[in-house]
DNA sequence: GCCAACGTTGGC
DNA sequence: GCCAACGTTGGC
């Protein structure tokens, strides 16, 4: 079992080490900016934007090719998980933090330290149904899930493989769907 | 719009 | 290394 640090807090995540085995993550977005719909308008996105070291380093680090993850939409009403997406690339430099006319330009980033980092997902399959935030922190069996965590506002965050198994239920599908 | 929670910055 | 000030996130 792999120890992760957030913050202060300390919290259990799925082994990740192995060839075959597939991680889990929530990543978040507003829909406004980019929603899943447009993911799966456009088959793959890179992830770009995420000026947050904790984000940084999973997206670094973390995040293998094939890992599965949780489409989030966040400032919506309701807030809730939409679909499911897949790891494509992993972790390579934010252009865009070199790029002065982005709004995610950060002056020190270079070439040779990008400082920032993203990976690339594709979509996967849409929920049948979304799954509401308050749906989720209902459920007993997502109880210790991070999303409904008091205070937690990573962008990018470990799901544990059974709340990524009970989600994926929320939603109307199974794993034969992915 | 409010505000709690958290992260970052920078003076000391 | 401390910590006050400030900025951001994101649910409500």
């Amino acid at each position: 079992m792999m120890w992760l640090m957030l913050g202060k807090q300390q919290y259990k995540e799925a082994p990740c080490s192995g060839r075959n085995m597939v991680n889990y993550w929530l990543m978040k977005s507003e829909p406004h900016v980019y929603p899943f719909e447009q993911l799966e308008a456009d088959g793959s996105t890179h992830w770009d934007g995420v000026r947050n070291y904790q984000a940084r380093n999973m997206m670094r680090d973390d995040m293998k090719m094939g890992d599965l993850v949780l489409f989030y939409h966040s400032n919506f009403k309701p807030p809730h998980v939409v679909g499911v997406a897949r790891v494509c690339r992993e972790g390579y430099p934010d252009h865009t933090a070199q790029d002065s006319s982005s709004k995610y330009f950060d002056p020190k980033a270079t070439s040779d330290n990008p400082r920032w980092m993203m990976v690339d997902i594709e979509a996967v399959t849409a929920f049948a149904n979304i799954v509401p935030l308050e749906d989720v922190r209902n459920n007993p069996a997502c109880e210790d899930m991070l999303l409904v965590r008091k205070g937690q506002r990573l962008s990018v965050q470990p799901v544990q493989e059974q709340h990524f198994d009970t989600v994926l239920a929320m939603g109307g599908l199974s794993r034969s769907d992915l």
